[in-house]
RNA sequence: GGCGCGGUACCCAAGUGGUAAGGGAACUGUCUGCAAAACAGUCAUUCGGCGGUUCAAAUCCGCCCCGCGCCUCCA
């Protein structure tokens, strides 16, 4: 089966042929550093990682370009805060301070995650130049008017406005929403590029010192690292409108090559209480805060149970019951290294129950589900159908050296496409000696029927967040 | 006002024409010195409501009810 992506371009679901039959070419909107990282970050940046990991897998090259948008209004009004350590600094340099802290700790959080990096993260303010260029071009084919030292776009000029958002222009023109600026000649016309006030950040430019407005960016710098036309751009539901649709107008204005991406992808939202969560209905929450609570890999499956183009309710309890459910994947790896170590090698081998041929089962449905869209909500369905089928086999005793390392690497293989790392991180604080040191103690306990001493023993262990099970081939131990 | 998305069990969530995946919770049983885990079984004759099309509908069509998003910065 081939893959299938639903296009928000066509509202369809196609089939995914790059434009390059080796090459994939993505581009997916970036941050804009000027505040802490957040939980939508984390579900944008975690469903495009999926799918970057999955064309990867699939076999595809990809070159995935990802910006920062480090100059804009929320970050100028940030560098204005009062900062005694920076009293000396330009506004300049002010905001590249702002900026760079939140860069790297949003790295700091997608690396906990996960998630891979880009193969580029270009920033705005290291093409500005490229930017008055994109911009002179659209002033002089026609697309772009001057009015004092603004530049702005005029939307009606082009025809395919809309196009994307499946909007018209009528329409749009009799929204009540839409903000008057006499400047421009009609309300939903973009600036290119914005003049300076008295204080604020500015580059040179034909039109005067200013900076450059909001979409000219993503054209620009996806133009540089990927080239004219490319396959996949991404983001946030959100940015459909106007961001992704006024990209698509200057590109195609001034390339006029169509179109100018194949394929619009875009996540959902998380939302709180069914509610889009956001900065004014204070029902935000940061990663730092989360990642506090609870280990990136919960807060991943967490994201990816739910397909990326849906909205995903947050609360607590829904993560602890991932954690659960993580748990349930963990403890299956741990069990079958357990085993492992137990049954010893494969002259030992009895049987072997496990075949190529049921293996291909998961394997094969795990990649449908992800064929369909990045189905990814599927795809864990088979990860957990495929662990209850480990289960199954060493309850029945069915167990031997090659199916278990069988099961182990097709178990990494399918969580591996997924991002998901099956590591217990907090076993490894543990001090391994003492615990085992107690488990035999234990044991000894139970051989002469002192149930109370060996309970009293496994009592202490829980205390320190230990559980022991005890099964046919001596006791485990993990932690909670 | 315009455009769009969604309503599936106690909670979350897959499923776009062939008779309801998966996770969590709960209950029963097996195993166990007791546990834990795992396994076995139970948990939606039904998919917001009402009509229609069809041999067949959660899936297609019509109407209605409810929730949400975008149209202004936003992942």
């Amino acid at each position: 089966m081939a893959l299938k992506v639903y296009n928000d371009l066509s509202s369809l679901l196609e089939e995914f042929i790059p434009i390059n039959p080796q090459k994939v070419k993505m581009y997916v909107c970036g941050i804009t550093p000027y505040d802490e990282t957040h939980l939508g970050h984390a579900r944008a940046y975690v469903a495009f990682d999926v799918i970057r990991r999955y064309l990867e897998y699939i076999g595809y090259e990809v070159d995935y370009v990802q910006n920062f948008t480090d100059i804009d209004d929320k970050i100028i009004k940030k560098s204005e805060i009062q900062n005694p350590k920076s009293e000396n600094k330009t506004i300049q340099e002010k905001c590249k301070e702002i900026t760079e802290k939140h860069i790297d700790s949003y790295f700091d959080v997608m690396d906990q995650l996960n998630i891979k990096r880009a193969t580029v993260y270009p920033k705005a303010t290291e093409h500005i130049k490229e930017m008055v260029n994109w911009i002179r071009g659209l002033v002089k084919n026609g697309y772009a008017y001057i009015v004092d030292s603004d530049v702005y776009f005029e939307v009606s000029k082009f025809k395919g406005y809309g196009k994307l958002s499946k909007r018209r222009l009528k329409e749009m023109k009799s929204g009540a929403r839409v903000g008057i600026d006499s400047r421009k000649k009609e309300p939903l016309d973009f600036v290119l590029w914005k003049g300076a006030k008295e204080g604020e950040p500015s580059w040179d430019s034909p039109w005067g010192k200013g900076r450059p407005g909001w979409h000219i960016e993503c054209s620009v710098m996806s133009e540089k690292y990927l080239g004219e036309q490319f396959d996949i751009h991404g983001g946030g539901l959100d940015l459909i409108f106007p961001h992704h649709e006024n990209e698509i107008a200057q590109t195609e204005a001034l390339t006029n090559k169509i179109p100018w991406v194949k394929y619009w992808l875009h996540n959902g939202f998380v939302n709180i209480n069914s509610q889009k969560m956001s900065k004014s209905l204070g029902n935000f929450f940061s990663m730092k805060d989360i990642l506090a609570k609870y280990p990136a890999m919960v807060i991943r499956l967490f994201l990816l149970m739910t397909h990326y183009h849906s909205p995903i309710n947050f609360s607590n309890e829904q993560l602890d019951e991932t954690k659960a459910a993580y748990d349930r994947i963990i403890k299956t790896v741990q069990d079958i290294d357990f085993l492992i170590e137990k049954v010893g090698e494969p002259e030992n081998d009895v049987e072997r129950k496990v075949t190529e041929d049921e293996l291909a089962v998961f394997n094969d449905k795990f990649k449908s589900a992800m064929d369909d869209n990045f189905n990814t909500a599927a795809a864990i369905s088979v990860i957990f159908e495929f662990i209850h089928f480990i289960n199954e086999h060493i309850k029945n005793s069915k167990i031997d050296y090659i199916s278990l390392k069988k099961y182990k690497a097709l178990l990494f293989e399918l969580c591996g496409i997924l991002g998901l790392l099956l590591v217990n991180e907090k076993t490894q604080e543990i001090d391994a000696e003492d615990i085992e040191k107690l488990i035999s103690e234990r044991d000894q306990a139970r051989k002469i029927k002192e149930f109370a001493l060996a309970d009293e023993i496994r009592k202490m262990l829980l205390a320190r967040g230990i559980i022991l099970e005890d099964t046919a081939y001596g006791t485990k131990w993990r932690k909670v």
